[in-house]
DNA sequence: TAACAAATGGAATGAATATTCTAATCCCAC
DNA sequence: GTGGGATTAGAATATTCATTCCATTTGTTA
């Protein structure tokens, strides 16, 4: 085993940790997810609480500390702590002016510009977000869902993402999901069997799916109980709809990151299944 | 004296310190303008080492701590040592009490409560993405989708709209994109003509899909660029990887939001266009 | 199945640490 | 200068802590 790894950044431990994952024993793998999921808890802890909250005895701690080459838990602790140290230091003045000078210019094209970029639209779109959306609709569209039977998801295109999120969620929760995708065969086969008995909730953003404004308007007519999420009142999913959530601002297909609508559905899922206890 | 000032944030304390400072003793004074210019040495150091640096007597440091109502060192230590977990985890905080408040009570059940819930947390996660991921490893993603032939997309399960999302947009931008979801049989066919000459972006989160793991080996045994999107290094699709994104703190299967890994392949997507011209 | 090696858990140990106590010192009023 | 209250430093103490050791269990090979 190599020794002498004292003096170690933080991040070449965590590689170095990742590395012999593998290679540890049962123990000393539990051991070593932990610390990588919980830095902070190493780093101020004690061997005690490290150990209760990882779920091993004290020594296994120890043992571990020494699998990787460092004399003690004392000593492996020192590289947590200096993750904390360098977190607090130089963070928010240079991180501003660095965003600041790279939005313009060459630099802002470069990846980790436009990262930011995305984020702090991303950012502002959850604020527009949680002020648009009102209790009242959001009850609404609770109560429709929970007296579904089957919940029909519409979302193509670049909604699709969304429909899909929704449709995992839904069905972690226990209830019965018809995703139309469109896959083997016509989207109006699979829509086929919605009833008044059940629910629809659309998703759909400029420019709007075709195939999505020409489904929509038959099961409104059929009496399917609706709730739709898009950018505009005029969009071709709002006329029968029974609640419908306006998300303003979405940028151009292509740039869109999907955050606001993908909270917006989140929330709602499990919304509906903490109501209905 | 004051007591029961034991629960304090960091910046209160710091305002207590400086309005009594005057009202101390001298040695208390010369231990209140150490701590105040060394926060970090409190948070970290004994009170041996701490009455060392700062040239007092340890028995002084613990007057001090009763001086300002703490029970002794160890308790003011806690202050400090939440500022040093407030400077890496932004979130932390926040998100822990607002869940421990808001989750029992009726009104936390209420969908708007969820909502605004999921909304915050959505902020903190983004904020942890920019500061965890590194310019340098988004140049080296955008190199490897640059030079890719075809770009294919393995996303299971709780990660498959992010895999669609990455997928639509790249497709908008002209990319050759071969989404890898299943559907008319194995995912070991789709995956059947990826070479050296394309690449691969694989998003898997807790628990990793059973597919996911099995195939994506495969793919890099047989040497594809690999880029992976993930929320610990020993996940099943990190070894092999080129480029290795790693989101921290993601929360259990039906309660994440996928703002996050959305954002970033986002910005992979348009930094990889943008670099391109 | 038996024998061996590796790994594990928990108690024992000794070191390190925070805290308390007391005698000495300092500061100020008279 | 002298007395008294506040302040201080350092030794004594009690607690907490990391570490080690060993008996037991687990897993593996013959």
């Amino acid at each position: 085993m190599n020794k002498s790894e004292g003096a170690m950044s933080y991040d070449e431990l965590r590689g170095a940790i990742a590395q012999r994952h593998r290679a540890l024993s049962g123990r000393l793998q539990q051991i070593a997810e932990f610390v990588l999921d919980h830095p902070t808890d190493v780093a101020l802890g004690t061997v005690a609480e490290v150990a209760q909250r990882s779920g091993v005895p004290p020594s296994a701690i120890v043992r571990f500390a020494h699998a990787l080459g460092f004399g003690g838990f004392t000593e492996m602790q020192q590289v947590f702590r200096s993750r904390l140290v360098a977190g607090v230091a130089p963070s928010y003045k240079a991180r501003l002016a660095r965003m600041k000078s790279e939005e313009k210019s060459v630099l802002g094209r470069r990846p980790a510009a436009v990262l930011s970029r995305f984020v702090s639209e991303a950012q502002s779109s959850l604020v527009a977000l949680s002020q648009s959306v009102h209790a009242r609709e959001l009850d609404a569209a609770t109560g429709i869902l929970a007296k579904a039977r089957d919940i029909y998801l519409l979302g193509l295109g670049g909604s699709f993402p969304v429909a899909t999120h929704l449709a995992y969620v839904l069905r972690k929760l226990g209830r019965r999901v018809v995703l139309l995708d469109g896959t083997g065969g016509s989207i109006h086969e699979q829509s086929h069997a919605a009833t008044v008995e059940d629910a629809l909730v659309a998703i759909s953003f400029r420019n709007y799916y075709p195939d999505t404004a020409r489904l929509f308007p038959e099961l409104v007519a059929r009496g399917v109980p609706t709730i739709s999420i898009t950018d505009s009142l005029l969009s071709p999913i709002v006329e029968g709809a029974h609640v419908v959530f306006e998300i303003q601002d979405m940028p151009e297909p292509a740039l869109r990151t999907l955050v606001a609508p993908m909270c917006l559905v989140q929330a709602m899922a499990i919304g509906l299944d903490l109501a209905a206890d």
